[in-house]
DNA sequence: TCGACAATAT
DNA sequence: CATATTGTCG
């Protein structure tokens, strides 16, 4: 029983949340691209990962060839050799990579906004994630509203089939945006709204029809990894986990320039924007249960249908 | 070859 | 802002 369903979501936002863990938004990723593959980024000799050592992993390196990205490149030759300086200006971003974090803050920000409110924009903005861009969050949100249109239109099944089925309302549901319009919500509109969506569930199996290559996951590529924590320096750093912007290593090599959010001008807009907090914790490596062997990742959503 | 993700264009 | 389309990697 729940009582009274205090705003405690987002109190706890600022509160249990600066994790640290995983404070780590593209700037990796980004890097480990253009940059990293160009020039082996300078990650900071320091030491990024502080301990960590946890090797990440290695850039695996996605597209070594030009593809998109190699432009910047610059392969010729000559030019740009030496720069010392970041291109930020004609610089075209690599590539998204939405790791598995990111995607869970995307699906917080929007399960805390509600529906109504879950709009690229707003939510670019509530994620705090430096890089990102209105046009990366949309292009994912539509993903997103697909995966979850398709486990709507199709009863239930997806959840993975495991859970019950029947009953229905997902558990993810619940905690989705039914409740909670955003003490912050602009203009104070809100009352619940109380959407029939589902939320993401973690479907461990699919039956992926074919498929003979054993992609893992999505985050095959990417070194994409959680550690280090950028942010707070050894001299405080951030102040308490506010805003994760700025990137630490020196370059954000990503955005190439965008620090301006234009905030809405209407009014009273939002005083908000600043929870750095989510609850994100991957789980990987579901071992154990699955039994068998049977490894099969699955990409942030299951999007097969059947084709 | 197809499948899927992300970017881009409308 | 939402949707459709294209390109690229897997």
């Amino acid at each position: 029983m729940r009582e009274e369903e205090e705003p405690s979501w987002f109190a706890r936002f600022d509160e249990d949340l600066p994790a640290p863990d995983e404070l780590m938004p593209l700037s990796q990723s980004l890097i480990t691209r253009d940059l990293a593959a160009a020039f082996d980024i300078p990650t900071h000799g320091g030491g990024l990962p502080g301990g960590g050592a946890d090797g990440a992993g290695g850039p695996g390196g996605q597209e070594m060839n030009g593809g998109a990205s190699s432009a910047a490149g610059s392969s010729g030759g000559g030019g740009g050799g030496g720069n010392g300086e970041e291109p930020a200006r004609t610089l075209k971003r690599p590539r998204l990579v939405w790791t598995p974090q990111l995607h869970k803050r995307f699906v917080d920000a929007v399960a805390h906004l509600g529906i109504k409110n879950a709009v690229p924009k707003t939510i670019m903005q509530l994620m705090s994630v430096d890089g990102l861009t209105r046009e990366n969050v949309a292009s994912h949100l539509q993903k997103y509203r697909l995966y979850l249109k398709r486990m709507q239109g199709l009863g239930n099944g997806g959840g993975g089939g495991s859970h019950s089925s029947g009953s229905g309302t997902d558990a993810a549901t619940e905690h989705l945006f039914a409740t909670g319009p955003s003490p912050f919500l602009p203009q104070g509109r809100g009352p619940a709204v109380a959407d029939p969506y589902t939320a993401y569930a973690p479907m461990p199996a699919h039956p992926h029809h074919h498929h003979h290559a054993p992609q893992i996951g999505h985050f095959h590529h990417p070194a994409a990894r959680p550690l280090g924590h950028y942010g707070a320096g050894p001299g405080g750093g951030f102040d308490h986990g506010f805003l994760s912007r700025a990137v630490a290593s020196g370059a954000p090599v990503g955005p190439p320039a965008m620090h301006h959010h234009r905030m809405v001008g209407g009014g009273a807009a939002m005083g908000m924007m600043a929870p750095s907090s989510f609850a994100d914790e991957l789980e990987l490596g579901s071992r154990g249960g699955g039994g068998g062997g049977g490894r099969r990742e699955l990409t942030l959503f299951p999007t097969s249908g059947d084709h």
